[in-house]
DNA sequence: TTGGAAGCATAAATACCTGTTATGATAAGT
DNA sequence: ACTTATCATAACAGGTATTTATGCTTCCAA
């Protein structure tokens, strides 16, 4: 059986007084009122907890070893309630944030390490994902809000563009028998579980751009470093390619795909101040970022 | 107001099942008492801790938070239990012995390095002072036995003899003019605030035995040494004196104040196994010891 | 020795709180 | 569209805690 604080509280007040009825009167309460109080503990502990006597009341040890731990216990629970309501309305807490590895490594340095200085009690845990996996890890409370591309709607979900981006082929200048459109040993790169790149890829067979050889990598930096190098033509978001390799230039023609870059959140989200100060700040600092 | 500990621990089970009527069932409830407990438990946080659709609940950051702090806390609670129980029915814990300390120094060797050999979980406090304040000190649970000299009765008490002893007046086998009943020079040494010390005093005043000088030590081992060096006529237990320096000898027609060594404690002492087996252990080894 | 005071225990009544049952509302799945 | 699963709500029943009044015992003082 599990105590009560209330009376565990009492307990304490006993053990001060060592008489039930002064007890009573600091507790604005009756001594009949103790008296049960006491005996309820005396259950739930399985044993004893006062001497009784006409010149008051003397804890057993048994007594003496509750008020010790009561007193941690109380200050625990109390804690329990003020602890939390804290990180409701100072800046503090750990909150976990979910990014695409390549969109983190563009956006990340425009707002983190100035947050963090900026609140030295703020915690962030950064999980990586691709942005579908991300979206629905903030659905089901697995993250607590994420900068993802493309988010598809979800009513309890609140999406918040910061920016755009267009995915396309990227080429380098320099001219490889691998790089050349018109070439029959073009080579195609593509991260292929990124939807976008998909995309981007039928509509070019549409167009008439047919690979005979394909060159995969679930790592767009990877992606941007070998089209870089001349090993073929790859799709990229422009911004990794830009960050990678400022001289990648878009091929002629190609077709796009429209990237949203967004921050998201649940609606219950924003009920602490932290929350509240950190989709602000980013917001602030990514929104029409080039 | 304080959470409840019993709404804690529903709550727990709610954050496993993320489902309030799969929860009731386990905890042998129904839901709405959940539904219920929730609330409670959200007024006295002053925050959400739920949020509720249709395909169950899902925890809040604040409800994650309290999830956590709940487990420590009836873990606490439960350990208290436990840890008490465990006290009453095993020979550990950390009891307070009240002794006088000559007596110590030729009891405690008959006993107390086996005890806590055997009972390892065994801790035991000394407490020297006089027999008097010892005995006042377990009946006001300051300390949870003693070996005291003489107790005086008291209705909460539990007096059980150990041995005798007799406190006279002792001398050296070195004659000197301050041992030399007969001489004006003679010195007696004694304990003041030893009643036996006294008690003897009167009465070898009545039989005509008068001291001009005395010299007082509020340590017997102190007032056995002097006597042993001839310095005077030491008024001690014989225990005492004979630990000290066996050649001691009594003092013919000395008068004599029996001494009667207990064991004391109140009459709930016992109910811990601990307590019982060294009550026990100490009334066997020192009974009728020489 | 007796009467009063101080202390805790007990009992009955009341007030408060908690859980139950029945039902509603709403979203998701088929 | 119908069914099912889920949580919320309301009214009622039951239990638990508190209060008030009283009893019992011990201590102390007259």
């Amino acid at each position: 059986m599990l105590p009560n604080a209330h009376d565990l509280r009492s307990f304490v007040e006993i053990s001060k007084a060592e008489n039930l009825s002064r007890a009573a009167e600091r507790l604005g309460t009756s001594q009949p009122a103790l008296t049960q109080a006491v005996k309820r503990l005396e259950t739930s502990m399985g044993q004893s907890l006062l001497v009784r006597s006409k010149s008051g009341v003397k804890l057993t040890r048994a007594g003496q070893r509750l008020v010790r731990e009561s007193r941690e216990l109380l200050a625990k629970w109390e804690q329990l309630v003020s602890e939390t309501a804290r990180d409701e309305n100072e800046i503090r807490g750990r909150y976990t944030l979910g990014i695409h590895p390549s969109v983190a490594l563009y956006t990340l340095d425009h707002f983190l390490p100035e947050l963090l200085q900026a609140y030295s009690e703020l915690q962030i845990d950064l999980v990586h994902d691709l942005s579908r996996k991300i979206t629905e890890s903030v659905i089901s409370f697995q993250v607590d809000f994420g900068i993802v591309v493309n988010p598809a709607q979800h009513p309890d979900l609140v999406i918040l563009e910061l920016f755009k981006d267009e995915v396309r082929f990227f080429t380098s200048k320099k001219k490889t028998p691998m790089n050349d459109p018109q070439s029959n040993e073009k080579v195609l790169i593509l991260e292929p579980s990124l939807n976008q790149a998909q995309d981007v890829y039928n509509k070019s067979q549409k167009k008439g751009l047919n690979f005979k050889r394909s060159l995969s990598s679930s790592n767009l930096e990877v992606i941007a470093r070998l089209t870089s190098n001349g090993a073929g033509l790859g799709i990229l978001p422009s911004r990794v390619a830009k960050k990678e390799d400022p001289t990648l230039m878009p091929l002629e023609n190609s077709p796009v795909f429209k990237d949203s870059i967004c921050l998201v959140y649940r609606h219950d989200f924003l009920k602490s101040e932290a929350a509240r100060t950190m989709t602000k700040w980013i917001a602030e600092r990514l929104k029409g970022m080039k």
